[in-house]
DNA sequence: TTGTAAGCGTTATCAC
DNA sequence: GTGATAACGCTTACAA
């Protein structure tokens, strides 16, 4: 029953059937109260018309839009399922929609999202960049709404903040190799001008130190993506046949490797035990199912989302705040004796 | 180098600091000329200001938002990421942003999506609902800015589509499994009150009626996702013991349903083999890798996506179009005989 | 309780 | 070319 003539129905549509004026509309509109009378008489056009407000020039005048963002890579990384699903409830729960940008990697995209902040379309951001460049800082120092970062900023930049520590976290998968007997261990990373790839990589490499196992650097970068994990374990295998051990950076790589493995016709754990990183949904799913590290995705959502929320309402002038989260290994088939 | 005093900068901050009026601010950011001076005054000072246009006020009065949406089920499908890369790439061609929500199958939500679409946020959706109410089909006629229906919809209604049969692409896997010579072919559904729960349970039946093995149906039926597709198959095996084939209505299921087939010592496919359905990622990565009916999901998020930009610009009026898609069987590993 | 009117930041239509 | 000014749909003093 939408109105028949020119267009929506707005609150002026409504006044002249109801017979009141446009304030009246708001106020019943909005719960503020008014006559019996008043508020059936309008709370009838409204359904008859088929009223829906115009949010646009409803955040206008008061500035608020109801929504957040949260910007993730690639929505084809499980990792960000799990955050999403949390961030989400969050979100609602708090009143807010949650609108999603995939950035694909794409440092343009991502910026982007960062500025359109300031068009008043959401009201705060969470985003989860794997680069961070000076461009980002200069982005995210001036931008115009709330934005939470979800991954490891540098020193000195006073914005709210969830991060793990996924150097720890990459030698406590080294440590769980080596505790199940693995010298040769080999480590297939993301790309290395990344901030995961950058401390995954001296948490590889902590874990061999602290095992005695310096010196050689058994090491193979590619994307995060599962087909590149494939190939660079293909690399790696062919330059160090008697690998035992595998660590890859996150569950995509390992999921690669896991197929490069077996069409090379290594047995996992048996020939080579592999330790994936993430704990996502896809780590149950392989066979043999993958030890992997958990970063606690869900939780590091959760925590943004809280902290975005609390910041655009009573936080608002709070000191920004950094939460962590701490890494937990998980192990399954892939790496059990 | 945001503007110190109250606020973000307008229009009329600009004005002020060039020293023309708001018109000329205007038409300068517009491109819509002016004379040099006046150009270079208004352009330096709005990137002194790091002036952002208010996309509310302009769609205010323009009625342009430059976002569509997707509503999908759940953003852990991995059908939907392929149908969000392609939908997204299109999108951006033509200007447009996207914007994402998950749903999570929940009717509510749904019908919100297609309620907002009325708060001008965004000026089109596309949306991919697995059940289609009375309520959806009312709100869809209701529904105030453009939408694209992927799925099947009732004849009758007057709504860009893109559609699969995958009633065709069930029989289509039903027949795969006779043509390797399986006889006991059970089948793994979602929820039979879903229109592409319906249309599976239909193929499975006419490929069983096509090679003559009608009779009994071998069917369980759960959700559409991993857990339950676990479940599902263990209770079909319990009930069936000499099962030698079996369909997954999706490959979340059939993932599922491989873990089980494993723990229940069960060789996959020498003993049974498996097809799912959507083609997904996931189909590479299992193992024994998934024979998949791929139901084009990259395509039809494209065509939507077409058909969507088309209605927003050129074919405003034109007539609603019916676009259709055709399954295709893609043999892997676990029907390799 | 209700109505009038101002204002949110734009764009577009006028005169000048 | 440029500058007032109206309009988009809404919320909210303020006045009646």
């Amino acid at each position: 029953m939408a109105s028949a003539d020119g267009g929506p129905a707005t609150i002026e549509t409504i006044a002249r059937r109801a017979g009141v004026s446009i304030a009246s509309v708001s106020r019943v509109l909005n719960g503020l109260g008014g006559r019996p009378d008043t508020v059936r008489k309008v709370q009838a056009a409204a359904t008859e018309l088929g009223y829906v407000p115009n949010a646009m020039a409803r955040s206008l005048r008061g500035g608020r839009s109801g929504q957040i963002a949260f910007a993730m890579e690639d929505i084809g990384n499980p990792v960000y399922v799990a955050m999403v699903r949390r961030i989400q409830a969050v979100a609602k729960e708090a009143g807010y929609r949650l609108l999603l940008h995939s950035t694909g990697a794409d440092r343009e995209e991502e910026l982007r999202a960062l500025r359109s902040l300031a068009d008043r379309h959401t009201e705060g951001l969470i985003i989860s960049p794997i680069r961070i460049t000076r461009d980002h800082l200069d982005e995210l120092s001036r931008a115009v709404a709330p934005v939470v970062v979800i991954g490891s900023l540098p020193e000195g930049v006073r914005l709210d903040n969830v991060r793990v520590d996924s150097r720890v976290g990459a030698a406590m998968a080294v440590a769980h190799l080596v505790g199940i007997g693995r010298r040769r261990i080999g480590f297939l990373n993301g790309p290395l001008d990344t901030v995961p790839g950058q401390a995954r990589y001296k948490g590889y490499l902590d874990g061999l130190a602290t095992a005695g196992l310096g010196g050689e650097e058994l090491v193979e970068s590619g994307q995060f993506q599962t087909d590149s994990g494939a190939e660079a374990a293909k690399r790696l295998l062919a330059r160090v046949p008697d690998l035992d051990g595998l660590f890859c950076a996150n569950d995509l790589i390992a999921v690669g490797a896991l197929r490069a493995l077996r069409e090379a016709g290594r047995r996992v754990p048996d020939d080579v035990a592999v330790v994936g990183m993430d704990d996502t949904e896809l780590a149950r799913v392989t066979w043999p199912t993958l030890t992997s590290v958990g970063l606690g995705s869900a939780r590091r959502g959760e925590l943004a989302a809280e902290l975005l929320v609390d910041r655009l309402g009573e936080g608002r002038d709070r000191e920004p705040r950094w939460v962590s989260v701490t890494p937990e290994l998980v192990a399954r088939e892939s790496t059990r004796s």
